[in-house]
DNA sequence: TATGCTGATGTCAGAAACTGACATCAAGGA
DNA sequence: TCCTTGATGTCAGTTTCTGACATCAGCATA
């Protein structure tokens, strides 16, 4: 047996989770989360670089997911198709762990410096997945907009998702949410 | 004369866009700001609810101003028009302070929690903006896609004017980016 | 087996951000 | 003249976050 119980970070990340839902963000200190985890708040600071962080450490396995399914995808396949794609495989990663992605957004929208961490790694998401467009040959601009278009279809497919109660996986919500900007889009034709 | 010099807020503001640019965000403490603008940091704090605050407090004239010029539209108006014109009036607040805009862009660009914080601004414009067209017929879902999208134009607008030495003003940007936008809709259209 | 290194953790002191409670005092009105 | 008000100051305290250094089980290696 080591020295210590293994895995401090997912001890932590666990108890901070557990302590925000029961008590909320600002009424859980690095301290608690230390503690419950049972380790010292320098502990803390160690794996995470704030005390929000705690929360998105996971998020880079979704970006990594996405890009791949980008640079992954059919060349002849158009852009949009790829994006949504994408998206849907990054759903996948999801899946498993629809009760813990819910607390987690819960816990989010409690706290406006959550939405604030959430929006800074959806935007780099969206820098991630334009770079991976770009790099399959999709021009700068049309990169940059498919990508902010693709994280905006990501972000609605997942508020459905974690709200429903029923059976839909989070790839079809993404899907669902494509067809329904497909029809808006014509709907709203550009106009001049 | 008051007991006091006045406008302290403005003094604040200024004292923080300065040292911010002298010596950057982190090395700038709020006892340094409130030091510079003849006040005590308590003061500070009154003011603004801390210390990324200080650089955004101008941000709600911005929406204030994109919102008005939404509701304000001619009825019969296509609602993407309607959002291109709103981005464009919005450009109109900043166009007299462009240096001013510069160092303010580029503080933020040099420290992530204040990218955070413009985010958070951003996504709170989008929303505002997406009630604004829904309070005027525009459908849900179409609401908000076409006031990120909007977003999304000011943003690379934005950055094109404040990046550009010479003339042209930040409501043609807005439009350029438009004009654009359309163009690569055209490219890549929706398949299926 | 002894020795020495490594890596994860602990301990401690301190800076900086922020908050609550209360004090001060010019200005302006009753 | 007295009272109230509002902007500010003072002060003590909590929490977040950082740097420097100590500890010590386990492992490699002599």
């Amino acid at each position: 047996m080591g020295r210590w119980e293994p895995d401090a970070a997912g001890r932590l990340r666990q108890a901070a989770l557990d302590l925000f839902v029961e008590r909320g963000y600002e009424q859980t200190t690095v301290a608690d989360i230390a503690g419950r985890a049972g380790v010292t708040e320098r502990t803390f600071f160690r794996y995470f670089t704030d005390k929000r962080e705690v929360l998105f450490a996971g998020a880079n396995q979704l970006q990594d997911r996405i890009v791949a399914a980008i640079t992954e995808a059919p060349e002849e396949q158009a852009p949009y198709d790829v994006v949504v794609d994408a998206m849907a495989a990054g759903g996948d990663v999801l899946e498993e762990r629809r009760e813990f992605a819910r607390q987690r957004a819960a816990a989010i929208a409690s706290h406006a410096s959550l939405q604030e961490r959430e929006l800074l790694k959806l935007a780099a998401l969206s820098a991630a997945a334009a770079q991976a467009l770009r790099e399959r040959g999709v021009a700068e601009a049309a990169a940059g907009l498919l990508a902010e278009t693709g994280v905006a279809l990501f972000r609605v497919a997942f508020e459905r998702w974690v709200a429903a109660p029923g059976t839909p996986d989070l790839a079809a919500c993404v899907r669902e949410a494509a067809g329904e900007l497909r029809a808006v889009a014509a709907e709203y034709p550009v106009h001049r």
